[in-house]
DNA sequence: ATGGCTCTCGCGGAGAGA
């Protein structure tokens, strides 16, 4: 089974695009970011024709996720309690006997804006609901958390220490959610390697490797013990078919 | 040191993203 998380910064602007990918790569479970579409917009249909069914919970012009699963995908919980006013950013469903959630973690903007505290407690409630919620063993929690875990996961490294996406606050919070009960299923499949799941659209960042690694699927003991491989997919970060692609590169995991 | 691009809304230019 292929399970994947994908921000694709804009839904309806990434459609031709979404396409290729789903068709060249047949993910079984999709976790979508930053839909920036409302829920009565979502193209049912589209993803219909591609064998997809959908869940979704949208916003006008900001934020939204889905999950996009081939059939049997049981809506389960629509947004983080406690989080709501900082836009849809939580789904999860039951599919294919995981426990699939996909989030969109806050940005938080500057260290001096107010929405870098939101962020924090943003993830203060992830943490408190993930501690707290009847769980399915197998469960996955996927999608853009907009932190850095480690130097490696940084083009700057260790010279980034201390900026929006690489303080210790956040980290703590990401480490915090670990200690739930769930790995980074890339660092499991790859203990010692960089690579960067986005990458600036300005300044030629893709080829110059000025990325960061930002996009995660976390699993459970039960889904550790079943992954065969993560990869990022840097292709689809790139031009296709002169489609211009997210500044997020998908994530794919193989789960037994 | 700054901004460098792309998206949305909506029709002009601004805000957000990371």
């Amino acid at each position: 089974m292929r399970i994947s998380t994908w921000n694709v910064n804009g839904l309806r602007a990434r459609l031709d695009f979404a396409r290729l990918w789903l068709t060249d790569r047949s993910p079984d479970i999709v976790g979508l970011q930053e839909l920036k579409l409302p829920d009565d917009e979502f193209p049912h249909e589209f993803f219909n024709e591609l064998g997809y069914q959908a869940v979704v919970h949208g916003q006008k012009s900001w934020n939204g996720v889905a999950i996009l699963a081939r059939d049997g995908i049981e809506l389960k919980q629509v947004g983080l309690p406690g989080g709501e006013d900082m836009g849809a950013r939580l789904i999860t469903a039951e599919v294919g006997g995981l426990e699939f959630t996909t989030v969109y973690c806050p940005n938080g903007k500057t260290l001096t804006h107010e929405d870098y505290g939101r962020k924090l407690a943003w993830y203060d409630a992830l943490i408190e609901h993930w501690r707290t919620a009847d769980r399915n063993t197998a469960a996955v929690l996927c999608g853009d958390f907009n932190i850095v875990p480690q130097a490696l996961d940084s083009w700057r490294g260790s010279d980034a220490d201390g900026d929006i996406f690489h303080t210790d606050a956040e980290r703590d919070r990401l480490n915090a959610l670990l200690q739930c009960g769930l790995h980074d299923l890339y660092r499991v499949s790859a203990p010692d390697e960089q690579a960067f799941s986005w990458w600036d659209y300005r300044g030629g960042a893709f080829h110059r490797k000025h990325g960061l690694r930002i996009d995660f699927i976390l699993g459970t003991d039960a889904v550790r013990d079943r992954l065969q491989g993560v990869q990022i997919d840097r292709d689809y970060r790139k031009k296709q078919d002169g489609l211009t692609a997210s500044d997020h590169a998908p994530v794919i995991a193989e789960i037994a």
